[in-house]
DNA sequence: CTGAAAGCGCTAACAA
DNA sequence: TTGTTAGCGCTTTCAG
């Protein structure tokens, strides 16, 4: 591989004349700069972009830290961050906490290979997060509330999504409205079970243990969750899925059942991912602002990066969608 | 940001002994050594990332290069990737190719940022592929065939794939078959028609240029071009979509017009998308082995990297996934 | 076992 | 405008 050592002495200039040329500063004289060109081309010159780095701790790449590679992902968050970067002159690279400790994603923030990271990823540590933050290398996290001087946060109210849906559900008349639920230690289920607990008692209705199941945030699970409710003899009139997936995987249990949504039973999902209004029926579900938050948390991360001081929190609120798999209770009250 | 020097000053001990100490030389003294690790701790020293690989110009990361980040993600290709990565040590991080020839994945490329790559990306060019791949950089490409000495090809048949669907539709009694193409410029594409004018020309069936669509691989694209056909006033008897999503946007405009799939016309995808098995009806459709093509993609990586030698080209096959959206032809032939 | 010293390829201050 | 030079932080000979 060429250097720029090479290209320098090919062209007769001094390496630094060459690296100026080479990078476009407008103090080598047009003549030059063309001679200089024209001997990285021969030696098909790249110029090493650890060296770059190195030289000066910059990378000009923002990281986006995802739990797992290969999805399901947040499509449209991702593309709002990657707009914002692209728009900024910033490179964006995702990459994975999926391994523990040792993850890439750890590795990545601990040797800060990029100028700040934007989190998606509950599986990396509160600590890792503090102590990898730092003034030259902001991070912005999404995925659970945590301060520190410089972490900042983009949330998505879902203690208000919960209770939207779960006070939807009721004031269509339903009382009897299970929970599915997704993993145990999300935050984001958390966040959503604690809103349906208070619609619920805000309409002075008790929690029945019997309809709150676990569906593990994935089709499967919801799909499996239902099944069992099913077998257990009586349905509720009403349930609520922490996530979409969720929610299509019992669609498909109560159409394998025989039951019908939203006569038999109503079913509203959480997140409003792309498939939700194409399944049947289309999927009452309540949406996220990914786009906005995706974008919100970019912003913020080139405001840092440019010295600019921000707010340390941030929240966004949720948004109903009504569609066809949610309807009236039929019981009597 | 400490660096390994105030670490070595601290421990009192000269720099290479604190190098070889932190990175587990068995030559220091388990006294010096741990001496220097807690010279390490108290400092809150983090080896630099850049220092390191430009020192060894090795990065142990392979690069895996998409169009979008944002998806629509062949998730388990990606997933296989993984963790194949993962097992051989190695870290995996993902960039996009949007952005032309100023993109992140371009550069990467350029700069060597990684190992080695893989690539699904077909808005890179060949020759930039064929310019950054090397002795040093082998690349995998799985999105189009091209070969030169150090870029492997793995792909899958695509022109066997929509023979195979075609065939299927042919043999079920249909004679009037549409294809609902994906974008002009894809090669996927282009074999998947390939194959579909196979079948039919083997069947002594003549294509109809009122029955050849463009829905550009989306959604949206494929209920626009189901809604056109619908309106033109004749309706094939089957329907080939070159994609699960377009087959999912025609599903949709079928039921709205109340045309009965599979009663009405019969409707075949390509890809089997997890989703394809949600949607109603059930989505018959071309399985491609993904994590098989991911896996091998990546193995091949590590085998050159190694120093092994291995074939230039892998061609795998295509699984025909029978569900419920394509049936029986009713009309006599 | 330890320490001094030579770079990896590049940028940028400084000097000419 | 161009050239000289000093590192960036680390690994790794090569002598002690």
């Amino acid at each position: 591989m060429a250097t720029i050592k090479d290209v320098a002495k090919l062209a007769g200039v001094a390496l630094s004349t060459a690296s100026y040329a080479l990078s476009g500063d407008s103090r080598v004289s047009s003549k030059t700069r063309s001679k200089v060109l024209e001997a990285a081309r021969q030696l098909n010159y790249r110029k090493n972009g650890f060296a770059m780095d190195l030289k000066r701790s910059r990378t000009n790449t923002i990281a986006l830290i995802l739990t797992d590679l290969s999805g399901p992902y947040y499509s449209e968050l991702i593309r709002s961050v990657q707009e914002v970067a692209l728009t900024n002159g910033y490179d964006l690279i995702a990459c994975s906490s999926m391994g523990g400790r040792d993850s890439t994603a750890v590795k990545f923030l601990r040797e800060k290979r990029a100028d700040g990271a934007i989190i998606l990823a509950p599986n990396i540590r509160d600590e890792v997060l503090i102590e990898t933050s730092g003034p030259q290398f902001p991070i912005v996290i999404m995925d659970r509330p945590l301060c520190s001087e410089y972490l900042v946060n983009v949330l998505v109210d879902g203690e208000q999504g919960g209770y939207t849906a779960t006070r939807y559900l009721i004031e269509n008349g339903h009382r009897q409205v299970a929970y599915i639920s997704g993993s145990a230690d999300s935050y984001d289920n958390h966040l959503r079970y604690q809103g349906y607990l208070r619609a619920l008692a805000e309409a002075g209705l008790e929690e029945q243990s019997k309809w709150r199941l676990s569906g593990n945030f994935v089709r499967e699970g919801g799909y499996n969750a239902t099944k069992m409710m099913i077998m257990q003899g009586t349905l509720p009139s009403a349930v609520f899925y922490g996530n979409d997936e969720m929610a299509i995987g019992g669609l498909k249990a109560f159409e394998e059942s025989g039951i019908s949504v939203p006569n038999d039973v109503s079913v509203i999902g959480y997140d409003d991912i792309q498939l939700a209004e194409y399944v049947n029926p289309p999927l009452t579900t309540i949406r996220q602002p990914k786009s906005e938050a995706g974008s919100l948390a970019a912003h913020l991360l080139f405001q840092i990066l440019s010295g600019e001081s921000v707010k340390q929190s941030y929240m966004l609120t949720t948004e109903m969608m009504e569609r066809a798999s949610a309807g009236k209770s039929k019981v009597e009250n």
